[in-house]
DNA sequence: ATCCCGATAGACACCGGTGTCAACGCGTGA
DNA sequence: TCACGCGTTGACACCGGTGTCTATCGGGAT
C-alpha cells in the first residue's frame, strides 16, 4: 500500500516529472529542495519561515525550486520541531446544529489559506472528567489554539487551564470576560434593543419576554437589551411577563402557554431564540390565537427554523458565521481590524409573525 | 509482522509530582520512561505498540512507569515516524446542518478512546480546484483516513484519488459503490417502503412523491423504495404525481404547489426529506388545505425541523448518528460487526401531519 | 562440548523539519 | 595592514518517536 501509481494529472500539485533527481514519486522534502537549489536545508527553512537573513538572489532561487516541485513543508515535522501543531480546536457544548455548523464554516473562512486545520471537540460541562478531557485534547495534539463558544466560553476554569498550558485561545461570548485579545464579543444586547424598538413602533405595549437559562450570559444580555430598548421609550417589562425558558422548543411551548394564560395576555412575545419562538407559535395555536393578528412573536438567531415555521418568524439575525470568521482570523493573528464591528452587528429580519398591536 | 496499533487513550494525565527525575514540569517523553524503567526507548516503543516480543516482566515494569508518570506518546512524533497522522478527515458537501452535526457526533462516538481526532473539511464539488483541494488536505496532513458523505461520497474521482494516495476511506451512501470494506450503506430504500406501507394502510390511493435532485443516489433509492412498497400492494405511482425537487425548503413549496394544483390532487404527499415536506406544508396552507384532514404529508430524515413545524411531521427517521458511529469504527478497524445491520435501519415516526385518506 | 535457534533487548539511523552557534566573505575604520 | 562588524550561510544537535539490524542468552539437537 506504500507503492504509488503513475504520476497523475493534477493541476495544483505541479508534476515534478523532469527534475526529480533522486525522489522517485515521493513528495519532495526540505532536503530535496536544498539539494536542487544547492543550499543547506537550514537556508530553505529560513525561506519557508520568511527569515530576513537570506540574500534576495538565494531566496528567489529557492522559491523557484519550491514552486517547480510543488513542495509543501510537512506540518507534522514542523510541529514536532516547533513543539506545537498546526491545528485549531473548536470546543463547544451548544447543542444547536445550526449554530455549530455556522461557527465551523466561519472559522474555516477565517483560517482559509493558512495551512491550519480545524479539529472539532464537543464537550459536556457536567461530566466529571470535563476539564481533564479538554486538557488531554489540547496537550496531546499540542493545539496551536482553541476557540471556545458559549457556554464553555463562559467557564473561567477552561480559560485558566488554557492559559496555564500556554495555548492560544479565543472566547466567543456576549460579554467581555477576559483580556480583549481573548474575546470576541457578540452584540446580543443590541439585538434585544432592536426587538424592543420594533415592537414598540408596532404599537405593542403589553410585552412579554422569554429568556434562555440563567446560566447563559446571552440570556441576560438579550433580556437586558430588550429592557433597555423599552426603557428608551418609557416602557418597562411588567413583573410576570418576563420568564425563563431553556432555549429549547419544548420550553417555548410550556412558557408560551403560561404567558398566554395570563389576563390580560401579552400582545407580543419576544423569545430569546428561534427554538423557543417556534414553541410559542405552537402554544398560540393551542390557545386559539392567530399570529400575527392576535399575537406577535419575535425570535432571535435567524436559524433555518425561523423561515420554515408558519408563519415565518420575525427574528433578530445573529451573524454566527461572521463571528466565526473573526475568531478564526483572531486566533491566527490575521485579523482585519477595520471590518470588525460592523460585521458582527445583529440585524432585525421582519417576516410574517409580527404585526401591529391588536386594537383592544 | 510489523508492530503497529492505533494510539491508546490514557485518560489519566496523572501528575508526575514525585518522580520527575530530570523532567522539570515537562510532559514526559519516551526517553524519560526508558530511563525510569531502566530500558532502551525502543523497548518502551514496543510496549506502546503492543509488540509481542517483550518479556512479561519488562512490560509490566514499563507499564507501571507509564501509568505513574501519565505518559502519553506524542502523536506528532509518532505520526512523523509512521508517515501518517492520527487524524481522521470528514469530507462533506451536504449543506444540512443537522446532518453534518449528527454525522460528526456519530463519528466521534465511533472514535472515542482511540486517540484519533476529527478534522472537518466541507467542500464544493463544483469548484474547479475541488480535487486538488481534497488532495492537498489529505496529503498535507497525511490523514490516516477519511469519511465521505453524500454527495461527495458518490464521486468516483474522489475514491480513486484516495486509493491512489493510499489513504483509508469509508464512503457513506445509499447504495454500494465500492468494495464492501469501503462502504457504509444507508437503508434509504427501506425507508421508502415503510412510508408506502403506512400510507396505503391509511387508505391513501392518490399518492404523490417529491424526490431530491437526480444527482443524489438517495433520491432514487427513496423513490425506488416508495414504488416498491406501493407495488407490493398492487399500486403504482401515477405519471405526473412523481416530481423532482432539490431537497430544499423552497423547492418543497414550489413542487408542492404544483402537485396540489392537479385535479384530482393527491391525498398524500411523500417528500424525499423533511425540508421539502415543510415546504409542502406551506404550499398546502396557501392552497387552503388542512393537514392532515385534507392532505397527508410525510417527510424523511426526522431532523429537528420535523417536530418544529405545524403540524409536526410524520417522517422516516434516518439514523445519521448511528451511521456515523459505524463509519468511525470502520475506519479505525474497530467495527462491532454484530450490531451492524439493525442499528442503521430507518424507522417511521408518526406525528400529526398524517391521517386517514379523506372519504371523497 | 559444539552448534544452532528463538526470544529478547539495545544501538543506531531516520522521519522532516527548526534552534544554536560558529564560520565565512567583505567593506570599514584605526 | 589588521582587527572589527555585519550580513549570510551551513554544520550539527535535537524535537519524540519508529524501523532495521545486530548482540546476547538459555536451551535443545548433534
Amino acid at each position: 500500500m506504500t507503492e504509488r501509481t503513475p504520476p497523475h494529472d493534477d493541476e495544483s500539485l505541479a508534476d515534478n516529472g523532469s527534475l526529480d533527481s533522486g525522489m522517485r514519486g515521493r513528495r519532495p522534502t526540505i532536503n530535496d529542495i536544498a539539494r536542487l537549489a544547492g543550499v543547506s536545508k537550514k537556508t530553505v527553512s529560513r525561506v519557508i519561515n520568511a527569515s530576513p537573513f537570506v540574500q534576495q538572489e538565494t531566496r528567489e532561487r529557492i522559491q523557484a525550486v519550491i514552486a517547480e516541485t510543488g513542495y509543501v513543508p510537512d506540518p507534522q515535522a514542523r510541529g514536532l520541531a516547533f513543539r506545537r501543531s498546526f491545528l485549531i480546536g473548536l470546543i463547544y457544548d451548544n447543542p444547536n446544529p445550526q449554530y455549530v455548523v455556522n461557527m465551523q464554516l466561519g472559522l474555516l473562512d477565517g483560517m482559509r489559506g493558512s495551512g491550519f486545520e480545524l479539529v472539532v471537540h464537543p464537550c459536556d460541562r457536567s461530566s466529571p472528567s470535563f476539564l481533564a478531557d479538554i486538557r488531554a485534547f489540547v496537550e496531546r495534539q499540542k493545539l496551536y489554539g482553541v476557540v471556545l463558544t458559549p457556554s464553555v466560553s463562559e467557564d473561567e476554569r477552561v480559560a485558566t487551564l488554557l492559559e496555564e498550558i500556554g495555548c492560544e485561545y479565543v472566547r466567543v461570548a456576549s460579554v467581555s470576560l477576559d483580556k480583549p485579545e481573548h474575546m470576541i464579543v457578540t452584540q446580543d444586547r443590541v439585538g434585544g434593543v432592536q426587538a424592543a424598538d420594533y415592537l414598540v413602533q408596532l404599537g405593542h405595549r403589553r410585552l412579554a419576554f422569554i429568556s434562555g437559562p440563567a446560566s447563559f450570559r446571552s440570556s441576560h444580555e438579550r433580556r437586558g437589551g430588550f429592557e433597555d430598548g423599552l426603557a428608551a421609550h418609557g416602557l418597562k417589562l411588567e413583573e410576570g411577563y418576563s420568564r425563563e425558558g431553556a432555549y429549547t422548543f419544548e420550553s417555548g411551548i410550556a412558557v408560551g402557554a403560561e404567558l398566554l394564560a395570563l389576563s390580560p395576555g401579552p400582545t407580543a412575545i419576544f423569545a430569546g431564540n428561534d427554538e423557543m419562538a417556534a414553541g410559542v407559535l405552537h402554544a398560540a395555536r393551542h390557545a386559539g390565537l392567530r399570529v400575527p393578528e392576535d399575537l406577535t412573536v419575535v425570535g432571535f438567531d435567524d436559524f433555518q427554523i425561523a423561515s420554515r415555521v408558519w408563519p415565518a418568524l420575525t427574528t433578530v439575525r445573529s451573524p454566527t458565521r461572521e463571528i466565526g470568521r473573526l475568531a478564526g482570523e483572531r486566533i491566527l493573528g490575521q485579523e482585519d481590524a477595520k471590518r470588525d464591528l460592523e460585521d458582527r452587528a445583529p440585524k432585525l429580519v421582519v417576516r410574517d409573525s409580527s404585526g401591529p398591536a391588536p386594537k383592544t
